[in-house]
DNA sequence: TTTGTCGCTTGTCAATCGAATAATTTTGAG
DNA sequence: CTCAAAATTATTCGATTGACAAGCGACAAA
């Protein structure tokens, strides 16, 4: 049976709030979280399996199901997720930026991205996988978070890059592929290429090379 | 039960090649063969069944075990097609082009394949589809066709573009990565942007962006 | 201590999967 | 025309899928 729908947006309800069930729910919770937003980043929506994502987490199938509902409802909750920690690691950083040089500073910021890109590779995988079919999940995708990402992103590029506004399309998902690719198919790169993209200096020459590139 | 090795390679044995029943067979197959290319590339070899691939082809799933035996071995079939239609599309072009200006000459080879990105989204999704789990499939793709492709535009990028060696992998993921996302997450695109990255003066003017980016 | 709620486990369900086999139709050599 | 082989369809199988429901033990309010 799934639970309450109120308790399952604020994880708990008035009367258990901070008390140690719901503090147990919340971390059981949480697990599954991690280990769909894992499952689901390697394997895409399809590929994974409830079951799948259960044992990775420790526990049962059912536990899921009680927890969440549906496999659908458990996918948002591992986006948000995401989304949420994509937040405060890339967001944040990029719009309180200062520096003297306008023109390092925006190749700093590039150089940000790209390693962010490098610990993300999740928001690549989940990008591709689910923006190349107009269905539910990402119309919700889009409206629930890719819109004011790209809102706040394309200010930026507006203001501080001084992109046209017809551009932003092409910059925003040429540096989103430059940047992300390279990551996110790094076992095809270790084994075509011999070298391991996620090694730290690797990320680096990365970095710098996507960010002359940008900002010649 | 599965047809014998001999014939599923050459399609025709001694005795009936040529035959009216070799080339119906052949049609057959070439048919189930596109939509396999059609499915995979869209729902991934996870999220595809064979009876979809069936369904598409205009016949039943029965058929797909007695051409090719597996899951498996229609998608190797399927990556094959893919790759014969990119070589002829893009490298041709590639290798042959001659020009005066040596700069406007990698330039136009860089929108080739930007337009090329435009016309096989499918390379893309099965580069990143395959690309980030190390298995079999992504073994088979290395040896088989990604290497040589690999090889050949490192050549190119080696001697035409002037590039170091030791830069090969990050000018190749960025090309391809700034090339291609934009019209593999072409839905996305639409939703968020409000612009069709297919349409052809998008093509031309992602092709232009990229193009003076590379080679400024 | 009682009692009922909560977090969780287990078992089951119909649907669907890839694969194999049986049955049927089509084809072409003799 | 005959008939065996080939191509296609139909059926079946065991395994796996997402979802559901019954029941368990632990905990907390009364």
């Amino acid at each position: 049976m799934v639970r309450d729908d109120s308790k399952s947006e604020n994880a708990a309800s008035a009367k258990s709030r901070g008390t140690a069930r719901s503090k147990k729910r919340e971390e059981t919770s949480a697990r599954i979280v991690h280990a769909a937003r894992q499952s689901f980043a390697k394997r895409g929506f399809h590929g994974t399996s409830t079951r799948d994502i259960a044992s990775v987490a420790g526990t049962n199938q059912g536990l899921i199901t009680y927890h969440f509902g549906t496999k659908d409802v458990l996918w948002r909750a591992a986006a948000d997720n995401l989304f949420e920690e994509i937040g405060e690691r890339l967001f944040d950083r990029l719009t309180q930026r200062q520096s003297a040089d306008e023109r390092e500073n925006a190749r700093e910021s590039i150089r940000e991205f790209v390693r962010f890109s490098a610990d993300y590779p999740e928001f690549f995988w989940l990008m591709v996988d689910e923006g190349k079919n107009a269905d539910d999940r990402l119309n919700w995708l889009i409206s629930t978070h890719l819109r004011p990402r790209f809102e706040t992103l394309s200010d930026y590029m507006l203001n501080a890059l001084g992109y046209a506004r017809e551009d932003l399309p092409h910059v925003y998902y040429t540096l989103a592929g430059a940047a992300g690719l390279i990551f996110a198919v790094a076992p095809e790169c270790r084994q075509l290429t011999g070298i391991d993209p996620l090694k730290k200096e690797t990320v680096e020459r990365h970095a710098d090379f996507v960010a002359r590139l940008i900002i010649a």
